[in-house]
DNA sequence: CAAAACATACAGACCACCCGGTTTGTGAGT
DNA sequence: ACTCACAAACCGGGTGGTCTGTATGTTTTG
């Protein structure tokens, strides 16, 4: 029943390893012999942290959730023009999946999505992960609705969908081209796509 | 020498059955004894016609390519006003998509993008596919910008980039939730988004 | 010293690819 | 028209290698 610390570091390097691998090759083609010899354990130090591959990867998705879930509720949080917190928002998550392995590998994992096949309560797949995404977007949109910052007459779920798959398309992008979730690529996506949610000529207050 | 017509008819059940089950488990995870089950012809057959796996995906992605690319020429010629070419080219995409499993599994392999790590010169990553994708709105958006249909002031080629972004998101979020390529989520998509590519009066001008 | 944490060796399975052999079609020669 | 020779097309078992997961032994820590 003695935890000990150097558990918890070792743990965490199976974890950074695994990450760095899934994000790479993918799931399927990285091997734990791999990721145990980069992460400078052996193969048994990995299976007494996570009992099975599969769990490795639920592992990591989970960091990446866990990281991403708080940058989201930090936007909710902050309290300045909704719009604006959402365009933080976009810039934050990109900055996440260009320095952050185990948010990069984790959306990945998520991406090519070819485990054993999730049944219907489907907890973990990155459907509900975008689901929640759409949510909390809306959320902002409700608040900037309030706030007169939006066109009139929105239909605000088609427009948090919009947002939502916008991501998504980045997300898919970026893996061919990194630099397409650079702060520049960013900014022009939202200066092309802003007048879809707000009149043209406010565009210009906020800070892309 | 002579070519048989029924070596065209396996090759062409090899590369469906290729397609269905790259589509269904991923390139990875798809065992080739298992295509050949499916196609009905032995290994040997397989082999035959396709010198590795690696060929087999290739086939399966260049015959998606020829489809897609055939529609996008279909839209280049039709002569209607360009907004309306974009989206009816949206919808024969997205149909293409629901119902081609060969189109399927050809924008699932790009999507996973995980074989031997291609070069330089990159002839055949899906990034090369998405650009001329591009390229091929841009273009239909050069037309709608003679014909005076686009808002005034549009930057075409960020506008080009934003509906390839959200044409790549859409390819993801189906993945997940194959009811986001039906007709009306399609409609539901350009109703949010043509705002910031249109005037907003003349939307209804449009039949999504 | 006991349990936790880590290492090593091995078992069992799978898979891509190879290869010798068989069948099927085709065109030339008669 | 009929055979024959040859190449295209197809078959399916074998092979080498790799991979996940387990079983068992060793060190480290509270």
């Amino acid at each position: 029943m003695v935890k000990q610390e150097r558990a918890g570091r070792t743990r965490q390097a199976v974890l950074l390893a695994a990450a760095s691998t899934f994000a790479d090759v993918g799931f399927e083609s990285a091997s734990l012999v791999d990721i145990s010899r980069r992460a400078g354990v052996s193969k048994g130090a990995l299976y007494f942290h996570f009992v099975s591959k599969q769990a490795l990867a639920d592992g990591v998705r989970a960091a990446a959730g866990r990281e991403i879930g708080s940058a989201a509720l930090r936007a909710l949080r902050a309290g300045g023009p909704a719009v604006q917190d959402l365009v933080d928002l976009s810039h934050e998550l990109a900055r996440l999946l260009r320095e952050d392995v185990v948010v990069r590998a984790g959306v990945q994992l998520g991406r090519a999505g070819h485990g054993p096949r999730r049944e219907h309560g489907d907890p973990s797949g990155s459907g509900a992960a975008w689901r929640s995404f759409t949510a909390v977007v809306h959320r902002l949109l409700g608040r900037a609705a309030e706030a007169g910052e939006l066109r009139p007459g929105i239909d605000r779920w088609a427009a948090a969908e919009l947002l939502t798959t916008l991501a998504a398309g980045l997300v898919l992008l970026a893996a061919e081209d990194t630099a397409r979730l650079g702060p520049e690529a960013v900014r022009g996506t939202w200066a092309a796509a802003l007048p879809a949610l707000v009149d043209a000529g406010r565009c210009a207050a906020y800070r892309l």
